[in-house]
DNA sequence: GGCCAATAAATTGTACGCAATTCAATATCT
DNA sequence: AGATATTGAATTGCGTACAATTTATTGGCC
């Protein structure tokens, strides 16, 4: 083992700028914040028996039950080469069941079982804790959020146009 | 294959706020906005032969060469169960060596080879032409980097501190 | 109806992330 | 010096991500 956590993460002023440190990339910010939100929220899923990715399809789901796995795919920007093992993994725990849509055999719909139904008060919790650890307030949550949620917008339209 | 590049993103205002939407959650902003990045990055590092990750790991050496593999975990925060075998594969393209310290056995030392060092220039087209695509002012990706820095800080911190 | 392009998931193969374990080398203590 | 603890990588196993391919179904088209 090894530990990534230390906090060794001091802007280097000293050495010559080309635009390649890596501490200036918005990039490596996003990255490995990303990972560290994850490494946040495994202690509090492990419990119930949920990755992140899970979690984040039931938020999903809670929303809006019995959706397809495209649907589910287009609110969590993933495609069936990731959904459908992870979906195949919930089923077996017995959060979802996934059957053929009667009008069109292609589609899979996925459904929400009572277990997970229950489920949805504890992770309010979950949500409620990982803010906390955020140490932002309400307002800078909402604003970092649209934030980086503008920058996904215009990150999709650059990709969409080749 | 599908397609999860849709923006099908315009938040839900009807549905009871029980704190649980995925649109206002930060941390699914994060996480979807980073494998965007990634996305974006991969036709531009595609040509080099590199993987995002891999191109965070030259960012970090080109900046100072011959680290270890935990120095160069803590500055990423990756830990060696992800770094050895990327190293190895990178090792395996020619873009760097991976050689015992002769002070301490225990260490690997992993050193740049010339083909990676010329590869610095045409990285910083790669760096200009992203931050091109994310629509944003200097600025305001000096800023956003900044936040989502502390961000990390003060999970690293939450998380340290149990 | 029979043919064919389009669509929706599933599959395959590669590359991360990371917890947990293992192994080798070093440091420490007596 | 010899036993023990610690450290640094490597390994193992599982779960994503995603490109590329395959399979099954559907919707025109004649």
């Amino acid at each position: 083992m090894s530990s990534p956590r230390s906090p060794n993460t001091r802007p280097n002023m000293r050495s010559a700028n080309t635009g390649l440190q890596l501490d200036g990339q918005l990039c490596f910010a996003l990255y490995s914040t990303s990972l560290a939100l994850t490494r946040q929220y495994k202690p509090l899923l492990e419990p119930l028996g949920l990755t992140y990715p899970q979690y984040l399809a039931l938020l999903v789901l809670w929303e809006r039950d019995a959706l397809s796995v495209s649907e589910l795919g287009q609110r969590l920007f993933l495609d069936s080469g990731t959904l459908t093992p992870l979906l195949k993994r919930m089923e077996a725990a017995g959060w979802l069941t996934r059957t053929r849509a009667v009008d069109d055999e292609r589609r899979v719909i996925v459904a929400l079982t009572p277990a997970a139904q229950a489920l949805r008060k504890q992770a309010q919790t979950v949500s409620r804790q990982l803010a906390k650890s955020t140490g932002c307030s309400a307002d800078e949550l909402v604003d970092l959020t649209r934030r980086v949620q503008q920058l996904r917008s215009h990150l999709q339209a650059d990709a969409s146009a080749h």
